[in-house]
DNA sequence: TTGTAAGCGTTATCAA
DNA sequence: TTGATAACGCTTACAA
């Protein structure tokens, strides 16, 4: 319809090669009248590079998996691939069907997703020929490329943040049987070593991940007589139920016991509000970290092994109490 | 390498045709020996039909989508199809560049996927010439497809529920500002005019869906003397705000004061309670509901308008008492 | 600067 | 029961 051939059209339509100004409007015109619109499946076809990644899920509708999920996405869709979803529902044994599934449509990449805590995720990698990124999840494999957050420097930067407000007798409730966990530990004992203390009242305080937990820890803690001036918890969950047993036993917060946690969950799950000091994991940031590395890895990039993402403090209430509104 | 043509392979991997079992056998070879896998692409390409079905979010994060698009991917994965995912991120206006994307990818069908409240879903079905469906939220335009929860039914099975326990001054916390909300509200105030009773207190308490508008309407009602031997919640964060209140006014749960929530808020968080009876909207099932309707209209279905899906009550303890936990 | 033609892997039509 | 061959819509050498 332009008068031209259809590889002058092609090549036009794609920016290659230099034409004349003529035949650019009649192309543009003619694209333009026939509303015409490439299809993107024979391109793929032609070139071989399907333009889509797989993004298998362990477990969709954990709280925490979508943020890393739209993360990367979102990047990847800015980069001119579409995102092929699938589900394992939890049952591991789903998750390389549900892969070979994607293998078969011929994805240039493939993101496992995993649900950042508990255990590792088995290896998909053996049989694509294409880069395969482990996320919020590390491969039982050491030679697959693994993404997660940094949760030692989660357990850092917390405790680092009550040091630099002057506590110093920083207790910790922490989840002990569960790699997240440990490593959030690990970050905040370190921290304290480094100022030359340890943990108020000799050892951490064990929890689940839930607010009955923090409850719990925090009753046992204050009935221990432990002194006491900031607690570091493992999740914002933990926080919410220290800062209720702390505030039925009268003591208050921040002004007494300073608190963190950490997930960031009052942004998270919209509330609106900004009562607790919490270290944000960066969830998104962490799917469009493991994403750009999987854009890399489609041109050459492998460094196999276990990638930290940073994570950031959120200051809230709980630390800075009520003057942490700082004007714009 | 089978020594046959590449046609009577096509026809032999796809099961059309008749063949002789020694062709058979010497093509299943060939596959084993060659680890042949048939390029999904190139057959999309050959056929026109992509087997791929575009899922766009309006937000995927929320705690309501996942259940959605699982249930709907899932099933979708049942039947051949894969699911290319995009997200806007609560940018109404990235909507329609995203569908657009997964137009120019040839899906065979298009799923919107609400955040289940608040507004309507703007029409992207123009210039589709395949189905779109719009799920957990109804499309603007009424000739469009929507599937959504049937939150009339909500209400409604919720105060059934407390009537057959004789419960007769039955209170209501209501969201009015809001399409669930006022539907969940209708249903409720159906029911009870169907026994001929209506509202305790003479009105519905207003809230937000949050558990502090659960406690502050509970208090509200407690305040103005209401007599009162249930309350359904529009949600479960209403329905634990209004259960920390009774406790706190010393009412016992469920003996003085029966509780019905909405959401099956513990099950989808995975906390392993079930102190609640809830209301559960099944968004799984309405994922599934929706993806199946896609399917059909493949096939030619076309039923324009509103779909309800139905819910289903999870028993807990804040009607039944404790006894709940029936044997197997 | 533009056009010709081969090729991507599969399905589908028709003939044998 | 099997095989040749065109067709799907695009990209990409290579030729002009």
């Amino acid at each position: 319809m332009a008068g031209v051939s259809v590889s002058t059209a092609s090549k036009v339509l794609n920016g290659r090669g230099h034409f004349t100004a003529a035949t650019h409007t009649k192309i543009n015109d003619a694209v333009e009248r026939l509303g015409f619109r490439p299809n993107a499946l024979a391109r793929s076809f032609a070139t071989g590079r399907s333009q889509l990644v797989g993004v298998l899920t362990e477990f969709a509708p954990g709280v925490f998996t979508s943020p890393v999920m739209v993360g990367a996405s979102t990047h990847l869709g800015h980069n001119n691939m579409a995102t092929l979803f699938a589900d394992a529902s939890r049952e591991p044994a789903a998750m390389s069907g549900l892969a070979e599934n994607l293998r078969a449509r011929h994805v240039d990449g493939l993101l496992v997703i995993g649900d950042g805590l508990h255990t590792r995720l088995s290896s998909v990698s053996g049989g694509f020929d294409v880069p395969v990124v482990y996320v919020f999840g590390e491969s039982v494999d050491p030679n697959d490329v693994s993404f997660v957050p940094d949760n030692e420097m989660v357990g850092r930067i917390a405790t680092e943040h009550l040091l630099e407000l002057g506590r110093t007798k920083i207790a910790h409730i922490a989840v002990p049987d569960d790699l997240a966990g440990a490593a959030r530990t690990k970050g905040c004992v370190d921290a304290l070593e480094n100022a030359g203390l340890s943990l108020a009242g000799g050892r951490a305080y064990p929890s689940m991940w839930r607010r009955a937990g923090g409850i719990a820890a925090t009753t046992a803690m204050l009935d221990s007589g432990a002194d006491v001036d900031a607690i570091f918890c493992s999740n914002d969950q933990i926080a919410f139920g220290a800062l209720a047993a702390l505030t039925a036993a009268g003591r208050r917060v921040p002004d007494d016991v300073a608190l963190v946690g950490v997930d960031n969950w009052e942004a998270m799950s919209g509330t609106g509000q900004n009562v607790l000091t919490t270290v944000d994991p960066d969830l998104r940031g962490l799917g469009r970290a493991a994403s750009a590395y999987l854009l890399d890895a489609l041109t050459g990039r492998h460094e196999p092994g276990r990638h930290t993402h940073p994570c950031r403090i959120r200051l809230g209430e709980s630390t800075l109490g009520v003057q942490a509104e700082t004007p714009a």
